[in-house]
DNA sequence: CATGAATGAGCCTTCATTCAT
DNA sequence: AATGAATGAAGGCTCATTCAT
């Protein structure tokens, strides 16, 4: 019974705590990190402004815990997913596929992903390069199978190539934040990984090339 | 001389007004638009507070008046640069080249372009639309040019094909504006340009999927 | 046994209480009264905040309590040193001897004292009129001793004498407090007491005077 | 009259610097510094809350400046009036009547002054302790002179004499200010001064100790 | 009795904007 | 046109106090 109760206060903390950065990164996405007020966030977790303190820091420190905790979460299950396939342009393709997946599924983190990725003075410098670094780790390793394995040509910049691949992905869901329209994101995975293989050319004029 | 001094007013104003905007724009990219003040601009260019107001309504519309004027003209200039090659592919070099280029040189340009471009809530959504629009165009009749003549696809779903090329060179930008080394952006443009053709996929691999 | 163990429990209590009594005093002469936090005086003490109003009726309740039970029984404690002596000359050495004595022992009693005694707005105006008059008392009654018994000047304006003394000995034990060496104080008694008698002109000139 | 406009400028502007002192000192005299808020002493100078931050870097910058400027300007006037006199007994009557006179006259700063010096975590230590040591200075002349030319007893503890006369001094001004009624405190000076040469003791009494 | 999470009033400080000169 | 002192609204953050457990 006092186990039970000890659990139900931890849950309710717990609560509280993802409530507020819930209801923060929902603030923050829908103005924008400066446009948000402590009152704001509060009002929206239905706490009051003072309860913020006492489970972050400051104001930043909120956007710091976020980046921390939850995109780094949801980063590391990118490999989980890539390690269900075998060949490498599959690993690519469920790679792309679950990136797309996980934006959709949260918009929110999306929008703040986007924002602070682009940003020259990053609170979160630490943070977003793991993230990209993690990233970009994964991608090397799959183009470096693909090559070992004859799926993926050689003569690739791959530093250039990590870029590619990560920039033509954040913009279409860029794309997809900024359109109102609320298209099923997913369904560009497999265009977009035929474009990342194949590329736009012809197989006629690439030999020329 | 009358006329003389009112040009010599003319060009002081104008200078002036340059000042401020340049002033401005080298103080939100290295402090991002919230975090950089009236007074911090008025400093950099040289003149009272007050006098930034006489030349803009305030402190957002100095972001929307740049956004207005300079970028806009820089995207302008890119399909001039477009218009001097013939073929798609040739076309499309000198397109990404450009932009490389352009961006190279005004840094802090390129910053606030990255930011604007990924926020949530752009002060500047109208003029990011239209630059952007006025990009894709651009791609969008190179492409279509490439295909009747035969050195692209005609199997693309254009509006992705887009993105795909916009988000790897945005992604090439933001890299280097991040990067601490100062090495030369417009090198890219080949090897770019090579991927976004060819794509990673081995010719072997390529015809399999 | 219930009664055993309400004793017990009543000196538990009543050690709780002078625990956040010494925390508290403690807190504020390191960091001033209105500096000091309630979270700082429970942490110091080993309870919890709201433990605090169980004993006090608020922050300012804690400094009263202070005042009314500790530093007014040190001051009691000055007349029973005081009748130790006959003379007056001896009575006033007594005094200001167990005077430097008990600031030096309690240096946190002292900086409150220093602290309370020359604000304007005293929370503990009566305690501290009361003590002033408990001690001006003594004085007066020493002075008054020593005129009639021959050794102190019939020629004195009485109200000021009692500042002159109370005044110079409270300034010894500030400057003492704020020196950062810790010398010994009571060493200054019979400096002191010799002032206070033989002021400091030579027997020549004073007779001029 | 360009010149008038000039200084007709200067004087407002120093005006307004001196109304928001003036009040600072004000408020903190009435309330404490910690229980006066902005807003009080900006109300009370008749300017908006921001206007002090033109003037002043915060709230503790307002009593540093005070201390800096008036406080020491007041105590660098006693030398001037040490100077008039020739004897050192004379000298010291003067030290002591100009104390009294300027700390009368402007009770504020008496206020603020006898607040400072005996407080733990005084925010002006240095200013404190410069003024401190300039007035001791004086008084040590005052007594090396007085002793060369046998006025003064030689075989005094030069260190504790000054704290004797400075405790003296302030206990009586100290006292002033806590009483309801406004007696005159300059007619202070001579009872004062006659108890620091004389002390309390009678002749016949003083010889035997 | 004890706890400490929650509250929300209140304060310092910043800064975009105005306007008298 | 240019200035920059003045404004005051707004926001981040603290902390004394309460109260459900």
């Amino acid at each position: 019974m006092p186990r039970r109760c000890i659990i139900n206060k931890k849950r309710r903390e717990n609560d509280k705590y993802h409530r507020i950065l819930e209801a923060a990164i929902k603030t923050f996405a829908e103005n924008g990190f400066f446009q948000s007020t402590i009152a704001q966030i509060a009002k929206e977790a239905g706490v009051a402004d003072g309860t913020i303190y006492l489970y972050f820091k400051n104001k930043d420190d909120i956007l710091v815990q976020f980046f921390n905790y939850k995109t780094k979460q949801v980063f590391g299950r990118f490999r989980e997913e890539v390690d269900k396939a075998d060949g490498a342009i599959d690993k690519l393709k469920n790679l792309i596929r679950r990136h797309l997946e996980e934006f959709q599924a949260d918009r929110n983190m999306a929008i703040l992903y986007q924002s602070e990725t682009h940003q020259r003075t990053r609170m979160v410098e630490d943070q977003i390069r793991e993230m990209s670094d993690m990233y970009l780790d994964i991608v090397t390793e799959i183009v470096e199978q693909g090559q070992a394995q004859g799926s993926i040509r050689k003569d690739l910049y791959l530093s250039l190539v990590k870029r590619f691949i990560l920039g033509a992905v954040d913009e279409v869901i860029n794309t997809w934040l900024h359109s109102g329209k609320e298209y099923d994101l997913v369904s560009m995975t497999d265009p977009l990984v035929s474009l990342f293989i194949h590329g736009i050319g012809s197989t006629d004029s690439s030999s020329k090339h």
